[in-house]
DNA sequence: ACTATTATCTAGACGGAGTATAAAAATACT
DNA sequence: AGTATTTTTATACTCCGTCTAGATAATAGT
């Protein structure tokens, strides 16, 4: 029985990177680092980095592009867009934000990220355009979530799980 | 009395930069067009077409921006969203697609202008926050917007104008 | 043990976008 | 003619992301 643990093993490079990732973000600014300065840090080389991660932008948005991927996989078993909305926040609210969330001014974000942003939410709305919902309400549906992520994410101390305000948002 | 016509006179570089560059979109795609191939056709330098354009990507959106601006324009006058939804809508309603709308899909666009369309949602996003709309109406609004355009954009040859589809959908 | 296989890591070069700066070119004013 | 002003150009630079070839580290089979 052959173990599928062949070839080299990987060497804890992810998290070392998305580690010194955000210090330096913090440290000096998104935009003042560079893809040299993070591999440096983490002690790998540049093109270790691109073996992780396919851009700079994208360590910033580990959390968000996970549940995004597993929105598209609970859709993809038939569930409806409320269900899997539903699953995607029991199981993404209750951990901690996503980094891009938390620490985007602290981070001196610029334009670089307000566009990755807007790439997220087109995401958003194939996968709402993909499901069960009457074609004319994709947008304005795809808004309401937006609005309501936005909402949770911003909410601070006082922040109750994201089911609670996707449920406040009427979605349909 | 002094002349405003002082200096250099341009020498039409604009126009020419965006006819090379709809051209050559449509010939080879655009991620295969460099920047250098826009200027060598317009016959000007590379340095010239940044004069012009702040990136490669905005001749694309020349339509849409020109849209974003009048708006934040008219939301500046005081008038509400509707009110000045509806006069950007007439002014530009009437006039041809902008090419990303109506080209985008023989340009070969990828991945880029995916993130360059979010990047619009977003600068939508804005002037709807900073109109008189209420915060939590913001993002479902700015949704049934982008709806509302891209229905009229894939509307074809039946296209009636986009205060017509902006009407459809119920902004409030 | 030795070899083959598989997979990660690395070094290095490359093309392209966008920025910056200083010089050249073309016009108007004096 | 000479000066001021503005556009255009040449050039160099940084950085992102891609690619390729090779080094390295582990396992599987003989």
């Amino acid at each position: 029985m052959a173990s599928d643990q062949r070839g080299r093993p990987r060497s804890s490079s992810r998290e070392a990177l998305e580690e010194a990732a955000t210090e330096l973000f913090l440290e000096h600014g998104y935009q003042n680092t560079t893809v040299d300065d993070i591999a440096a840090r983490a002690g790998v080389s540049r093109a270790t980095f691109f073996n992780y991660f396919p851009t700079k932008s994208a360590v910033l948005w580990v959390g968000v592009d996970r549940a995004l991927d597993e929105l598209e996989r609970a859709l993809g078993t038939g569930a409806s867009l409320e269900e899997s909305l539903g699953m995607v926040a029991e199981a993404f609210g209750g951990v901690s934000l996503p980094l891009i969330a938390s620490q985007a001014e602290a981070m001196n974000t610029g334009e670089d990220v307000l566009s990755e942003a807007g790439k997220r939410i087109i995401m958003l709305a194939r996968l709402v355009a993909g499901s069960s919902i009457s074609p004319d309400r994709v947008w304005s549906t795809t808004g309401a979530i937006v609005g309501a992520c936005l909402e949770w994410a911003q909410a601070g101390v006082s922040r109750k799980g994201l089911p609670h305000y996707l449920g406040s948002h009427k979605l349909i």
